[in-house]
DNA sequence: ATTTTCTCCTGCATGC
DNA sequence: TGCATGCAGGAGAAAA
């Protein structure tokens, strides 16, 4: 599932084949995609890609007339094939260019899309609009997060750290690997964090993506690279995804609780539950925890 | 106004 | 074997 990491990986894949190229038809064979591919997309023919980049987790194609943007939502992925090779199931999109290469926009949930947006929406009232800062970026910083707690915003830091108005490109997966990293419980709200807990997370979260962009990203079950290969940064995942693993560096075992809707794995040992998580969210830990204890145990 | 839940979709895992 | 059920999850809309 593309997190910030596979976006950039997958940019830097197809980057090479689409700089400079002219656009020389669009083909759409589904439309019912979130982001739905409609005519400004296939009117961009003729058009010439000036450059390839990611904003959050979108990938950009800028055009003289805007911008095409690519989101890739939880099962997408982007090939660059040449335009005879058969279209594969779920393959929505074809961006066939004038070297008869052909990008090949394919998802089977359909959670993500290509959509055209103008150079006016692009700027800031569009898709954007209530983006936070990006999380490789300066902007998101100790000082920055800090400014939450000022705000009295009564959150849990893994939700704020998905929520996109606060900040862009940290994922599931990645929310769950640092939060673990750096000995903090889902589930603790941001007041009760210390600026000292605040500054290490946010670097190790810096860290923690420009690694996996350097590992190629994560391969779940259905990210690949462009050219085929799957991601390597999962054989570095300390917990997400290991429901009931035992850590013998903690001597405890690997729970899961759904917190906003989302799966979150912790060791309840290296990630104690403090302040105000405490009182709310102790019973709901404690069986996790209990029931992964046993689990083990009955295996 | 802030915070949580719902919705979109398919493939895979599980259960009878 | 096969059918029904349920779950996963990014992100924005809708509801609380």
């Amino acid at each position: 599932m593309p997190e910030l990491p596979e976006v950039e990986t997958t940019v830097n894949g197809i980057k090479p084949h689409l700089l400079e190229r002219i656009i020389k038809e669009v083909k759409i064979h589904n439309n019912k995609c979130r982001l739905v591919p409609d005519a400004k997309v296939s009117n961009q023919i003729g058009q010439k890609i000036k450059s390839v980049f990611r904003r959050a987790k979108y990938i950009c194609l800028e055009l003289d007339s805007g911008f095409i943007v690519i989101h890739l939502g939880m099962s997408g992925n982007l090939k660059v094939v040449n335009k005879d090779i058969p279209l594969l199931k779920h393959d929505h999109v074809e961006i066939i260019l004038d070297n008869d290469q052909d990008l090949r926009y394919n998802d089977h949930r359909r959670f993500g899309g290509v959509v055209f947006i103008s150079k006016e929406e692009f700027q800031d009232n569009g898709l954007f609009a209530h983006n936070g800062p990006d999380a490789l970026s300066d902007d998101f910083n100790a000082k920055y997060l800090l400014s939450y707690q000022q705000k009295k915003v009564q959150r849990p830091i893994k939700q704020l750290l998905m929520d996109n108005a606060v900040v862009v490109g940290v994922g599931n997966i990645y929310a769950n690997e640092s939060l673990f990293a750096c000995g903090i419980n889902p589930c603790t709200y941001i007041q009760d964090l210390h600026n000292e807990q605040i500054s290490i997370l946010v670097d190790y979260i810096k860290e923690l993506l420009l690694r996996s962009i350097a590992a190629g990203g994560t391969t779940l079950r259905d990210f690949e690279q462009p050219d085929g290969k799957p991601g390597y940064f999962v054989q570095q995942l300390q917990v997400y995804g290991k429901e009931n693993e035992y850590l013998v560096d903690y001597d405890d075992y690997i729970a899961r609780i759904t917190l906003g809707g989302r799966s979150s794995f912790f060791c309840l040992t290296k990630q104690p539950l403090i302040g105000k998580a405490k009182t709310k969210y102790e019973i709901m830990v404690n069986d996790a925890v209990g029931k992964a204890r046993a689990s083990i145990k009955y295996k």
